[in-house]
DNA sequence: TGTTAGCACTCGTTTGATTAGAGTGCTAAC
DNA sequence: GTTAGCACTCTAATCAAACGAGTGCTAACA
């Protein structure tokens, strides 16, 4: 007989029973358990047929012959999606996440990090906002020193950015006041992309001989836009992975921790995966699907969050393929939404 | 026959020999090695003898009855003091550490401390700076917003700050030149400890309606000098306590790496660690002497560097009790002389 | 008196064999 | 289509024996 491609509703409440079993053990699950575990009143000799038909349609494995049977990838992907849509409306309310609104958002990511990290047991990451689009609002120039300017940039989402410039030749109060007024009132309200070469050459022209500033400002400016330095990563929770036993032999261990540590990856990673949305920006990444290699023994559910308009990071979460994916993205989801809304109405 | 409290030399030959071939191999070692190893051209047996004696003295110890012997605490800590002696005046100079001076502090601490962990294999933390007794160089106001103001704070050592400040009355253009020459006459050079509350009222007093501003300032500036929350650890290289055996097995490594990223503890101890001054600012903690229990199997070197004066910071190795002391003060007695010179002559 | 050879003894580690147990696949009966 | 029964498979746990590195002690030696 040839199995159906398509699973009949049997078949998957026998998988999600598996799985979920899995899930709290760690350990591979057999027949006889599924068989008292679900309320189907099979025997464990009918739920070793339809077991041997979720192996051969790719859904478990086998460890070793007549071991119990563990879920696959692909098993781990159709219980998050069938789970996923069962759960699309239902968020529940993250605990006590004391997020007092901190004045420095690096500290709050640093803490929400924390806080993830000791909830779920598992490890996370979380990724400070990228400014894509940010614009100007205010700049200032002063004099500190005799030959060394401050420069104050202001963006959008109240990021303020500063540099010491050098300058060679004294400038009087006139002169910086006449620099404020030209660079604010032709930089205000402009993004990265629309500060070209055109526009500075324009500027360089009105300043006249003070162009060499206006130069260092520019860049200064364009540093402060594209903060690409700041999009940083922090990691926390990273001793979790050794509650889970089939992730903290050394091999294995000393690999994530080194992925962890090593955050120039995640950050190509969380920066990529602002691209694709499925529900509601979380993704869930089983296994090989992860890009790290690394992380193969690893599932990874990551959320996309934003502070303000344009302000987009993603929080991830990195457990065992037999992570609880329905705490993690629920807890996920609702601090999603804390996030937010958080600076919105400010 | 009463032991003597003072080793001869011989037995310091044969102490050296032992902590030498246990670096080496972290196995037991026992007296057939010794008397190989050595040039002393003695037999196993009087080694045997001698090793007999150190044991009671309390310089190395046996895992178990028939086992060879391993250094203790107390013998390691005779080892590195006998052998800092020796290389006092031996500083190597550091390989390819591609220091160029980055504009950004931290990026640079953070540099050093990948550098250094690939360097030595063991885990790295370094602090940044404190500026203890950090004076005021420059304040300014500007108005950004209607109802905000931004507060750049200039201290010594170029560090600036910026605070935004809300306020509700809308200030003209006059009134903020006035409080910024205000606050400038009076706390320029001042330090933390200088700013005191007969200070500020009588601030105040003179800012007249606007005291409330000044209050808001004078809380940014103090934040500002403080930097408490500035004062952080980059750690680096955790995962290569993976490859020590003694510190791999899963208890101690998920205790280790929870240590190292629980930075809270790391940076109260490297704020006491600038204290004591051993020799030319380097400090070995062995076993037991380190204040973090869960690193009583680690050995953990410090330097403490000074990029300009008054800002201090320390540089941490942490590794197994079997580390290669010699690599690692020589490594990081060069790292901080690097240091220490590398912004002086700016 | 210090050094050495020899030998019995100790104790953790390695090895191999055996056992227990969980789970499967298959067959035959319902 | 479902189930009971049974032989079979493979791992993990257990145990004993052999191993061997290393010691402590004694007696002999220079």
């Amino acid at each position: 007989m040839q199995l159906d491609d398509r699973l009949d509703d049997r078949k998957v409440k026998i998988l999600q029973a598996i799985i979920r079993n899995y899930l709290e053990t760690g350990e591979p699950v057999g027949s006889r358990t599924i068989s008292k575990y679900t309320d189907l009143n099979l025997s464990s000799a009918t739920i070793r047929n339809e077991m041997s038909d979720l192996e051969e349609l790719g859904y478990i494995v086998q460890p070793y012959t007549s071991a119990g049977r563990i879920p696959s990838d692909k098993g781990y992907r159709l219980y998050v999606d069938t789970m996923m849509e069962e759960k699309e409306r239902e968020v529940v309310e993250m605990k006590e996440m004391l997020l007092e609104k901190e004045d420095k958002v690096d500290n709050l990511l640093k803490q929400v990090a924390k806080v993830l990290a000791t909830n779920t047991e598992y490890a996370t990451m979380i990724s400070t906002p990228r400014y894509q689009r940010n614009k100007v609002k205010f700049i200032q120039l002063s004099r500190m020193d005799k030959n060394q300017l401050v420069a104050v940039i202001v963006v959008e989402g109240n990021i303020i950015k500063n540099n010491i410039l050098d300058v060679e030749e004294e400038l009087d109060d006139e002169t910086i006041l006449k620099l404020n007024i030209l660079l604010n009132t032709h930089l205000n309200g402009l993004s990265i992309d629309e500060i070209n070469l055109a526009m500075i050459s324009a500027l360089k022209q009105k300043a006249g001989i003070h162009s060499d500033i206006i130069s260092n400002v520019i860049d200064a400016v364009a540093e402060a836009i594209k903060s690409d330095d700041d999009l940083e990563i922090y990691t926390s929770g990273a001793n979790n992975i050794f509650k889970y036993p089939e992730l903290s032999d050394n091999q294995k261990a000393s690999e994530l921790i080194t992925a962890l540590e090593e955050k120039q990856q995640l950050t190509e990673w969380m920066h990529e995966g602002l691209e694709g949305d499925d529900h509601q920006g979380i993704q869930v990444y089983i296994g090989n699907e992860t890009p790290i290699s690394t992380m193969r023994d690893c599932s990874v559910v990551t959320a996309t969050y934003e502070l303000e308009e344009g302000m987009q990071g993603t929080i991830g979460i990195i457990g065992p393929k037999r992570m609880d994916y329905e705490k993690v993205i629920t807890t996920l989801k609702s601090l999603k939404n804390q996030l937010d809304t958080l600076y919105k109405k400010t």
